[in-house]
DNA sequence: TAAAATACGACTGTATTAGTCCTGTTTTAT
DNA sequence: ATAAAACAGGACTAATACAGTCGTATTTTA
């Protein structure tokens, strides 16, 4: 199935909720509360984000987040493979070795290489702030 | 995560195979032999194609499948409709009503819904046999 | 009539995603 | 000081979807 995962779509709205709030610091309870979003799943991304550099983070009773960068500037395709376990579409296309039992007699490996391509160019062409 | 199921390369893998062997009937278990596919959930594929009216069949101890369509006439689209559960990328635009909870508050709709419809462009602009 | 093929529903196993829980650290207001 | 409220993060559980198996029936031919 092509499918999104809800972190993705969690990121895509939290970031666009942190920009539009501009310089203050947003919590993860103010997001996580206007979009009924899961509180500690939302935190783990926000976390994940912060250690890509996308947000700060600052500690503390008053704390929350900042964002580091323009969405302007942050290709959806960053977003997808932070969060994201694999970014291929099949399975012998991962960083590690293919254990694909078919792989010695594929027949179809270079045409969905391409059209990895195609779908890689789709997620890095749009930046976040074409979700805004 | 964007990925095909199985269910499309072996589709995909299978149709190929037929059309390459012309007019003669080809057994399932050709196919799955050659591949290292399993042999019955290749079958329940073949089936589907079946229905779908992309394969014709001939039971029988000298039966099997011929094709129907040429590859050029099938869009990769068609066979994914057919094979996958789903085809939309998120929850919310599936058939069926959603039951996304963010839903309501969703700001993140519309731009996913064009990105669906460039996903989609790729998949009916090519044809099976751009996999051969 | 036995063998070999398709037909098909039900079932099981496995992988991934989604969500929860628990404990720790940091900062600030009182 | 210290309690409250925020981030930090690992470990765990639950839900879902995919992948594969099994059993039984039907069809056709040698
Ligand atoms: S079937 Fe072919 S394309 Fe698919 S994972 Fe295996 S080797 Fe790769
Ligand atoms: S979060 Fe928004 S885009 Fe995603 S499924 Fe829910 S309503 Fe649809």
């Amino acid at each position: 199935m092509v499918k999104f995962s809800k972190k993705l779509e969690y990121s895509l709205i939290a970031l666009r909720h942190i920009s539009i709030s501009e310089d203050k610091i947003t919590r993860v309870r103010d997001i996580s509360e206007k979009y009924n979003i899961p509180h500690d799943l939302l935190a783990k991304i926000m976390q994940k984000l912060k250690k890509e550099c996308i947000l700060e983070s600052v500690q503390g009773i008053n704390g929350g987040y900042r964002l580091l960068k323009k969405l302007s500037e942050i290709p959806l395709f960053d977003l997808y493979s932070f969060v994201e376990s694999s970014t291929s579409i099949v399975e012998c296309m991962h960083d590690d070795a293919s254990d694909c039992y078919v792989s010695d007699n594929c027949t179809i490996k270079d045409p969905l290489a391409k059209m990895q391509d195609e779908f890689e160019n789709i997620l890095k062409t749009k930046m976040v702030s074409d979700f805004v």
